[in-house]
This record gives structure tokens, sequence and C-alpha cells, in this order.
DNA sequence: GGTCAAGAGTTGTATATACAAGCTTGCTTG
DNA sequence: CAAGCAAGCTTGTATATACAACTCTTGACC
């Protein structure tokens, strides 16, 4: 149906055969970015220094100043950067933060920060549940639920622990899903578009199961989000998604 | 001693007497994402309705395609449009994701709660700031800034731990406050209206001394809220808000 | 010597322009 | 008529330019 399209579009702008179809061509100001991105992880700029002025930029990568200030402006918006007018561009001391005004994928998070991901799949099977969780899925206590539990990686290090129980009512196959290739938000948000969530966030310490999943001691303090989403049909699942709090932080952005 | 520069700035662009000083030049990308929030909360535009394009924003508001690009795409970057290339601009589904950590006073969630509040105040002076405060509070290193220290009780227990910055150039009269009376985010809502905030969420154990105003072992995980808020006249303040995370939990609710 | 002024450097806003790239529509053509 | 193409609209990227506004340093003047 669309082929003709990407017929046209390959000879126009993909000629060399193997080429990745990938970002052939990356964006200047994402070069930009990327290489400020890199120079801060990797700990070369520090907090509360000082980053190349816009013109510094321009001449660096030989870009004009607008595109310049496009990565600079675009990495303040996220946080990475604080400008102030008359005095410059600095580090800023908040690095990985994700939002929480957001429902988000942690996949695309991790991505997002240039970093790798994988999951592990560790259960993934139907329970019978009890009364707490069946109260807040809207099922009754004995009910069948599935459940999943899945460890997330950032390159290669466990960085959260995601239990999900979810309403067999209104997620059909969920058993069937490898959630090593998708993440199991992903998958539902696919079946039952979300329309409401309420998230609880707590600070505890880490069981000692779940502190050998994550690879930290028992004393190191968690963010625990419970996080319960709504479709139009009524509550999809309930999450319980367990981060160490020295690796992991959740960053939001109100506008009045 | 910046006096001049004030004058200068007042001669050259305030010539008319009584005019406020906030906000005498609205920016016009300002204007145009303005323009937009308000058909969108009106009820106006519709989910998914399409907006107009950069083109017709020219000529609407008689300005050029870079700067209603730049109302669009700053919109975009806020959740409340969706852009597609080749097909135009639209509403995103997600409004109304209001009250995620909401701004509240803590004074008011334990009254809701039916439970007695009361606060002391262990400190309120003013500081020379370190590089780290200067850069958020948009000061200089070694400048001044209001530092408070508020303990919050629920029911005659320690259940928060309030450190606080403020920005002396926008809220003069904050040494002379009372803050068991009021709170500091009370009083600093009424004198320099909220528009935006940034909050960082992270899980930490208490350090001995903050452990000890708790009234908690120094293995008990806690939440810690960093929070910076802006009024229409800069970064107001810096807050650091310290809760035992077995006794404080945050919630959100959003709605999509 | 302290005050003020000027200048250099920085970010902020705005415009005009050009071309690339994706989607939609409708017309042409076989 | 249907397939395919092209035109026209959309957003995306990039440049060059100009001036405004803020900060800091330097230096001159009183």
């Amino acid at each position: 149906m669309r082929l003709y399209i990407q017929v046209r579009v390959y000879s126009a702008h993909y000629p060399v055969l193997g080429m990745t179809m990938t970002q052939v061509k990356t964006a200047k100001y994402r070069v930009i970015k990327q290489h400020i991105c890199e120079k801060i992880e990797s700990g070369q700029w520090l907090e509360h220094s000082k980053v190349p002025s816009e013109n510094e930029l321009t001449e660096q990568f030989s870009v004009s100043r607008m595109t310049a200030r496009r990565a600079l402006q675009e990495l303040t918006e996220q946080g990475l950067l604080v400008r102030s007018q008359g005095s410059g561009t600095f580090v800023a001391n908040f690095k990985s933060q994700s939002s929480l005004l957001e429902i988000r994928n942690i996949a695309d998070e991790i991505h997002e920060r240039g970093h790798q991901y994988h999951a592990e799949q560790l259960i993934l099977n139907a329970v019978k549940v009890n009364e707490e969780v069946a109260i807040l899925l809207a099922l009754k206590a004995g009910d069948i639920a599935y459940y999943s539990s899945v460890l997330h990686f950032e390159n290669n290090a466990p960085i959260q622990l995601e239990q999900r129980f979810v309403n067999p009512k209104l997620v059909a196959n969920y058993l069937e899903q490898d959630f090593t290739q998708i993440t199991p938000h992903a998958y539902l948000s696919s079946e039952a578009p979300l329309t409401e969530a309420t998230h609880e966030v707590e600070a505890v310490l880490a069981s000692e199961d779940i502190g050998r999943l994550l690879a930290i001691s028992h004393i190191t303090p968690c963010l625990q989000v419970k996080r319960r989403t709504w479709s139009s049909q009524g509550v999809v699942s309930l999450a319980t998604l367990t981060s160490p709090g020295n690796k992991y932080r959740l960053g939001s952005h109100l506008i009045f």
C-alpha cells in the first residue's frame, strides 16, 4: 500500500546498500546535545561548572548560533543545564530524573538517557489474589489475576523491580507476552488505553529478596511507587515499582 | 549598588508612571502560548482537534514563522499538543494532569486527615549561599539569601523537616514572619504567586541530625522532596522536605 | 579611593529565508 | 476505474542577522 512511498524515500535518501535505516543523518543539534550529555555523564563537566557559550559551540561545531542554542535550550528544559542571562550556561545538579507527570515507559526513559536497556522476566503466571489486591483491582478475594515480575536493567545494572497484578477480564492475552521484548506498561497501553492513574510514592528499605535482585544492601533506601491504572473499562493493573534511592529519582515539572 | 542599572532600565522601558513593573512587555511567543492554552482549557479546542498551523499563526499574530513555531514547540514539550510532520498539530489527549505532587500546604493536608498540626521554627535568618544554591536561586555565590528551617508536627509527632532558601529580591519581609502561625509555603504563595515548580523525589537515609529531629533511627528510609518554585519574577525558593518513609507518602492522581 | 561609565560577553527574542521530509489530496494516465 | 504520481500543505532543520537585556570587568573621572 505505502510501498511506493518507501521506494521513493529510499532512492532519494538511502542510496547506499547496507546503510542502516535509522538515523542515517543525525540532526546537528542532536549531535551537540549528545556531546554535552556525554561530557556531563562521564564526569568531565562537573555540576555547576560552566558550559561552552552559544558562540563557542557555534565555532566548535561549525553551526549557526540558533542551532547551538537549540541544543542548550532543550537540555535546559530537560533539566541537565541551567542558564542565566548575562552570565552563562551551567551544568545542573540534578541528573537522571524521570517525570512523574507522565506515565512513562522505563525503557524509553533509559534510552533517552543514551543508555542501554534490557529486561529479565522473573515470573509470569496466574495467581489467586488476596483481599487487598482484590479490592484494588475490583475483583473478589480468591479470584484469579495475572501476575508478572520483571527486572529492568540500565547498562546491565538492575535499576527497577516491577511487580504487577493485571485484571484478567480486561487484558486477555497477558500471559502470552514476552516482557523482555515489550514492557508490561507498553503492552497494556496498547491493549487498554489508560484513562486514569494514581500513584503512591514512599521510601522503604528493600526486603532481603528484593535487595538481592537489585544488588543493593539491606540498608539502602528505595523509592517505591505504587501505581494503579484505569482504562475506560475499569481498573487495569496494579504495579509496584521499586528502585534504589541512590540510583533513581523521580522528577516532575508543573506549570501553572 | 545595582540601583543605577534599575534606573537605566526603568527610564528606557518603563516610561509611563504607574505602569506595573511586571510583564510590561510579554514575549510574542508567550502571547501565542497563552492564547492556545486558553482555547484548550476553555474547551473550545477539543482533544485531537487540529490546531492552527505555523503559517496560520504567523498571519493571525503577525509574527514570523519561527516565533509561531516556538509557541507550538514549547506547548508540545509540555504535553498539551502533539505534532506530526506532514499532517499538522493537534490537541493532546492528556489534559488535566493536575494534582501530581500538588503543591500543597502540609498544614492543610494534616488538617484534612482530621489530625492536629503545629510547627516549630528552628532557624530563620539570612545566610551567604554556596555556589549550588546560588545557581538554583539565580543568585551569585556569596550573595545573601533567607533561610528557614521548620519542623512540622502531626498529632505532636514530627512528620516533616522543611529547609528552605528564599530569594530575598523577590520576598522582602520573609525574616519578619512567624512560621509557627503560617507555613512558609502559604506565606510565599501570598507574596509571589507560583507560576512553575519542579520536584525531585528520592529516597535517602536520614542524617544523624535530621534523624534526631524527626525522632527516627538512622536506618529509617526517608522521602526527600526537593522543590524549586518560580513566580513570574523568577526563582522564588528552594525547599528540601524530608519525611520518614513509614509515616509519609506522596500521592498523585492523573486523569487523561 | 570610591563611584560611575563604558564595553565586552552572554543569553533572550524576533525576523527572513531556504531547503528537507512527511502526509494528504487530487489529477493524470494506463 | 484504479494505480501511481505530483502538487501543495504540513512540520523539521539550519543559517544569517539584528537588537534587547542582563552580568561582569575594566577603566576613567571626581
